[in-house]
DNA sequence: TTGAAAGCGCTAACAG
DNA sequence: CTGTTAGCGCTTTCAA
């Protein structure tokens, strides 16, 4: 099919007269190891440049049982979150020599497990999931069989598998502070989905804060079931014409924040001299926006590169006698303090 | 090293006492081509669903020579037009049966040549690349080899590859033209990095769009030589202190059209009374940005998609006497109104 | 209607 | 220092 005709071990041992083996043994760096003589090794060496030569790393899978393969399936490769995630993933995989089959599961539960399926038969060495949704019991049984899988982002310390997430719940304390500090008594918050892990996490720091000031957690102003903009905006709007007196909103993510923002602007808030806002991940546009943006910022990059190394380091003692001490991994977030919150009293 | 082991065709013929040929056979599909009876294939079937079995892929790989796996070599998949491309890729080749095998060549021409020749090494099937850069003469010689091979955005006809890209020339002389409606003379182009396929057509778009105005090129305000922030930025303060009396800047990417209106506050000009901005590619942040951003909108999902479907195109006559149209597809544009750019006189 | 056997390209015992 | 051989799991002649 292709005009360039692949040649193969065989060929090239035909070609120069010796065996596949040698051949074989010289491309893997293992002449040294069997004292294969320089004239040989290098013979070899020589021809397999010239001709661009590398071993077939199908059949070479199949012989190891090994691939040299990672899967990762992440929720959704368009939100830059997990863009940027995905990419430290793909440059550390590279560097490792490793190449990266990426699945997006469109933070669909049923596409996620059939992802997941499809990647181990794919015979991958290793494998990140980025869960979609809050559920991940179906990756337990993956904890029992030992693979090397770790979980990022959403995760859950019982289900038994390594992970890597932000401190989720100092986020949401450390935000709440904040505007605690600056005088806010009645904040808002704009929780996304509530069942998500890290929404739970954040909402838990929130009421943490609150209660290390003596005030009492209001349900009702708690609220919101997605984390797009459209449910920022929702959202929103409808704690706005309650004629709920919130000072601040705490969004649990950027689109939130965006939402928010236009809903305010509708309604004649000023941000934020009537109402200020702290938004979550730090995208860049935020320091655009007027006001720009305090936010609450997670490293996308630091989280895909420290899966990685975990994933690595799961896949160096998976067959060792591995006590698989459960890496648990909890990243720190930073605030980046910008012009939304605004000094009360 | 697993504790499930995973079992074969060879095991299951055993456990079944047929030949590992029938069960091989049932399992492709084949049953009827072979007539195999009835009764055989129920039974196959049903313990192949009940072991949850599926043929290695990698076996099946080495012995067909085609591995439903599909290469993408990316420039960024941070850029959120990128992932955008990425995403929909993604989507396109798993619903067709296809694993996705993904390379960030982080724009660098190096990694790019290494990721393409990597991927092919792993026998992937097809392959698209968005090229880092303005050189991808070293992607010709597939052309000659005929292998199922696309490009996207970054693109070059008369290389013999199939690509398909926006219509950049339209894009720019779209943007230049609804400026030129709105009273403007002077505008500004901030132009990214300048050797680039698509920045040249666009600039010859708003080149052509003054021309037919009447209005003579003016070097001195065509500017920049990177895509980002900072570029826009530093390009922006510069024209301005340099005294240059433009009206409007029109901005060849998101980053830019920020850095350009960080520079414009800096230095106290309204937008868009004293100056408009056009900015290109729509981020659904521009939406949200005071003020709202217009802009020239190409649908990375539209390229990704389209992408997709010529690859697989391609694969299907791989082998047939193929007569290589060389499908190049221009997809168009839209401008996108919002509130940046300011009616004049 | 079914099976035996060869072989895809590679590595690893085992044997010199 | 080098080679022979078996076999990873699969599909596909060829033969029955």
């Amino acid at each position: 099919m292709f005009s360039r005709p692949q040649n193969s071990l065989k060929q090239i041992a035909a070609k120069l007269g010796v065996s596949m083996t040698t051949v074989s043994r010289v491309l893997s760096g293992q002449a040294g190891k069997y004292r294969i003589s320089e004239e040989t090794a290098t013979t070899i060496l020589d021809y397999a440049r010239k001709e661009n030569f590398t071993p077939n790393p199908i059949a070479k899978g199949l012989r190891l049982r090994r691939t040299n393969t990672i899967g990762l399936v992440i929720a959704d490769v368009i939100n830059p979150f997990f863009a940027g995630i995905a990419s430290e993933i793909a440059n550390a995989t590279r560097n490792l020599g490793y190449s990266l089959i990426l699945s997006d599961s469109k933070g669909d539960l049923t596409l996620e497990k059939q992802a997941v399926e499809l990647l181990w038969q794919r015979q991958v060495d290793g494998m990140i999931v980025c869960p979609a949704s809050e559920s991940f019991e179906h990756l337990a049984r993956y904890a029992k069989e030992r693979r090397p899988l770790v979980l990022v982002d959403q995760v859950s310390p019982e289900i038994g598998l390594p992970y890597v997430t932000s401190d989720n719940f100092a986020a949401g304390k450390m935000a709440t502070a904040h505007l605690l500090e600056y005088g806010h008594k009645r904040i808002a918050c704009l929780q996304g989905r509530p069942t998500t892990i890290t929404s739970r996490l954040r909402v838990q720091g929130y009421a943490a804060a609150l209660a290390g000031r003596g005030i009492a957690f209001d349900p009702a102003i708690v609220v919101g079931d997605s984390f797009d903009e459209q449910g920022g905006y929702l959202d929103t709007k409808l704690l706005l014409q309650s004629g709920r007196d919130v000072t601040a909103i705490l969004a649990l993510s950027d689109p939130l924040a965006l939402g928010a923002l236009r809903a305010l602007a509708e309604e004649k808030r000023r941000v934020p001299e009537d109402v200020s806002i702290i938004a979550f991940d730090d995208q860049p546009f935020l320091a655009h926006l007027s006001p720009p943006l305090t936010t609450v910022a997670q490293s996308a990059r630091a989280m895909g590169g420290a899966a990685v190394k975990i994933l690595f380091e799961r896949m160096r003692v998976a067959d060792a006698a591995g006590d698989a001490n459960n890496a648990g991994l909890l990243l720190p977030v930073s605030l980046i303090t910008r012009k939304s919150v605004h000094k009360l009293g």
